[in-house]
DNA sequence: TGCTTATATAAGCATATGATTATATGATAT
DNA sequence: ATATCATATAATCATATGCTTATATAAGCA
């Protein structure tokens, strides 16, 4: 017995809500091809610490990322392991890659300092 | 010239933003496979007239779905020219099926009222 | 014409959302 | 111990969202 119909739409449609935000979208693109550190996040979104922390506690507290200290400093990564990765990675693979922001932080020398 | 990654990502996060919503992600997967009269939807999900006008506008501001007038009746479609559509369908590729709910309007009689 | 049915729009309201500022926690280094 | 850096949480606030009720529009019919 699977999931009832409507639990499979009330599942997905809560987590195309949270993609729907333009912040986790990309952070969600971005993490798919690098781990994280919450402070790159605050550089490429020229975003203040808290509303970047608590967009990835968004994504953390429903599974699709995952956290890891490494002394001051907590990265993020894709959960893969998530039930939903695929669907959440097929509407991935249709944006556009995010390297860009991140070879552009590397220019300002800004991404060693977590490294 | 396509368009910056930016407004690419807007774009998307706008359409997620839209299906993030329970109501509007079963309409279009109804949609996808039947064209449906707002009285259907109304039948359906048990919600007042205004509410499911209101949610089809906003589907159909975007873009998403068409509207055509039959009489005093108004029927919705999947818009599959929307630029996007290919976009939308792979997300509802993995939706349950939601036939139940019209044939659970056909067996009460109600379905006919506007056909 | 006036009455009914179907739908849209407007206004109001409660709740959700996403940001900010201030503060707490946790790790590192001196 | 304490100062500093990175991050999380709490409180607050403005705006967005989704519903409701009331009303307007549009079509069909007596």
């Amino acid at each position: 017995m699977g999931k009832s119909s409507d639990t499979e739409i009330q599942r997905a449609s809560q987590l195309l809500k949270l993609l729907g935000d333009p912040t986790r979208l990309t952070m969600m693109k971005l993490l798919k091809s690098h781990e994280c550190c919450v402070c790159e996040f605050v550089e490429i979104f020229k975003m203040s610490q808290p509303a970047i922390s608590q967009h990835l506690r968004k994504l953390r507290d429903i599974g699709l990322v995952k956290e890891e200290r490494r002394g001051q400093w907590v990265f993020f990564s894709i959960n893969e392991s998530h039930e939903e990765f695929p669907f959440i990675n097929s509407i991935l693979i249709n944006l556009p890659e995010q390297d860009e922001s991140i070879a552009e932080l590397e220019e300002q020398g800004l991404r060693v300092s977590c490294q």
